[in-house]
DNA sequence: TGTACATTTATAGATATGCTAAAGTTTGCA
DNA sequence: TGCAAACTTTAGCATATCTATAAATGTACA
């Protein structure tokens, strides 16, 4: 029995599930609080479409689960851990030498807004944020 | 700035460099020890061509380092730790539902083979995934 | 040298992914 | 009912990735 490959497929599957920016932004933003498309579409900046897609990917993965208010969709991101755990890859990364400073600065303002950010347990939300 | 932008694309790129089989499990038998091409070949039952194309890729990435040796080029995981992340994603993995009983099964072959093997004896294995 | 061995690089067709724009759904409310 | 708001889904196209095959490079050694 090839165990090793059946692992291997899932965890590149999951890999590839993060592999996109926006939704490793969306898993992050999550990590704090339950947001609508609406909101997520605010917070980074394109379309709804485009969020309710890469919504659609990680409701698909199992990953965010979708709860319905009223004409709104909250997102909640079903394993906070996740999101930590996410951010514990940055250790790995390997930017640019040329970007290296602005790399190092960044990693930290990111580290500080999504990991040390206290998270509330999740309910009816209003917007804004 | 958006450092939150800047972080998130860097760490899609790590999880594209995953997001494949091929890659992960020479990730993980690299932990263990320096490889040949060759040697990888034939512990994944594919052609040296394409072990090679995939190496390419975490080289040029920098996860990994080639060290030519007479003939044969080793390959060394540049951080060892990177291995044992990855492992941790694992429960964060949804296997379809038909399949849930041999992914269990096939985890905790695979966490032993990788996680514990050269380190510390067995141990109890818990959480399922 | 020349040749066998180990590995890398190049190429091409098939597949998958992501974005935009447009159409379709569900819900709330007058 | 009918209409608007908030989302989701579909379609088409451009781009990226994968796999396999073929050719090229580098090294050891007779």
């Amino acid at each position: 029995m090839p165990y090793r490959a059946v692992v291997s497929a899932e965890l590149a599957k999951l890999f590839g599930v993060l592999s996109h920016p926006i939704r490793i932004r969306i898993l992050e933003e999550l990590k704090k609080e339950d947001l609508t498309v609406g909101t997520l579409k605010d917070m980074l900046g394109i379309t709804h479409s485009a969020v309710s897609q890469q919504l659609a990917v990680l409701r698909s993965n199992h990953l965010v689960v979708e709860m319905r208010q009223g004409r709104n969709v909250f997102y909640h991101l079903r394993r906070p851990e996740l999101a930590t755990w996410i951010m514990d890859g940055v250790s790995f990364i390997s930017p640019d030498a040329s970007e290296v400073e602005k790399m190092i600065s960044a990693i930290q303002s990111a580290k500080s807004a999504w990991g040390d950010e206290k998270k509330a347990p999740p309910r009816r939300k209003k917007r804004g944020a």
